[in-house]
DNA sequence: CCTAATCTCTTCTCTAAAGAAGAGGAATCC
DNA sequence: GGATTCCTCTTCTTTAGAGAAGAGATTAGG
């Protein structure tokens, strides 16, 4: 087993659409699992990865806009920040236009989930480069258009009536 | 915006390897995001998304099995299976063989789950389908392949020393 | 200017979920 | 066939995190 990055020049194409979408939702099964097992190896809770993803996405925001995004109110975000801030993940800056505000935003390097996720990352990164360039253009071209379709996709949960 | 599924033959390689990066990191964010809000939508908690990602890649098991890839005490684990079959996601199964076991096996259709996931399925769906069948090809060889790069690095991170 | 609205943070309370310890039934080994 | 081991489930206690209500500071409007 794992002999994968072999990357014939063309991988033979699934015959069965059926078996594509369960090897699809595998896929998502595997990566949520190990978003997950990365948070909880950092003692990140859910609605902190959550944040962070938020934040990842969103850039720079207040806490009020964390909080709405992230389904809180204003006392759980203002915890939220606390713990993330704590943990070295985000930084809170004034906002330059308005004294009241304030400006969460990540922090360049988050350590400790950096350090649980390298190996996932590595091993992915190979498997990306074992494909030749134009094969990799178009894995890059879904990752790129997958990423607006999840994004809005998770806003609508949010909000349904919107 | 939202003029996704265009898919010219030749999607435009990414000159920059960090640009590659942040485009991964992003995609990664929005998928783990999407996740959340669908199961935060369906009631269930971190834990229970987690619980259904392993008996989704792992197959029917016992509480027992469950509880240890779940990072729980057995204590824990009753109750987890318990909303689960509650909700309708899971059944238990007396095991044939061992009279003392139980198997906890996925229901066939989530329907509360499958309700609130299905926009992005179908936008995903979509937007797989405007590929043309080599490059789908393409995309699904890494869809299997990063399948097992991401569970086998969820383990490690589950049991560090193994 | 003085009032109203807005943003963040604090305090108190409450609920959901986890751990620890143990009971009961069933299989295995001598 | 009797003792031991294994698997699941139950009960009790504890903790982490969410909501509600309000205070303090700042901006906007009449």
């Amino acid at each position: 087993m794992s002999t994968h990055a072999q990357s014939q020049a063309q991988p033979q194409p699934h015959a069965d659409p059926s078996q594509e979408s369960a090897t699809y939702r595998r896929y998502l099964s595997a990566v949520l699992l190990h978003g997950h097992a990365g948070a909880k190896a950092c003692g990140l809770g859910a609605t902190d990865l959550y944040a962070l993803n938020v934040l990842d996405l969103g850039g720079p925001m207040t806490p009020g806009e964390l909080g709405a995004r992230t389904g809180l109110t204003t006392g759980p975000t203002t915890r939220l920040v606390d713990r993330l801030e704590a943990a070295g993940y985000v930084r809170r800056v004034p906002s330059p236009d308005d004294r009241r505000k304030v400006i969460v935003e990540p922090v360049g390097r988050p350590a400790e989930l950096d350090r649980v996720l390298a190996p996932a990352r590595r091993r992915l990164g190979e498997l990306l480069g074992s494909y030749p360039p134009e094969q990799r253009a178009v894995l890059f071209d879904y990752f790129a258009r997958a990423t607006e379709a999840y994004r809005e996709a998770a806003e609508q949960l949010r909000d349904p009536e919107e």
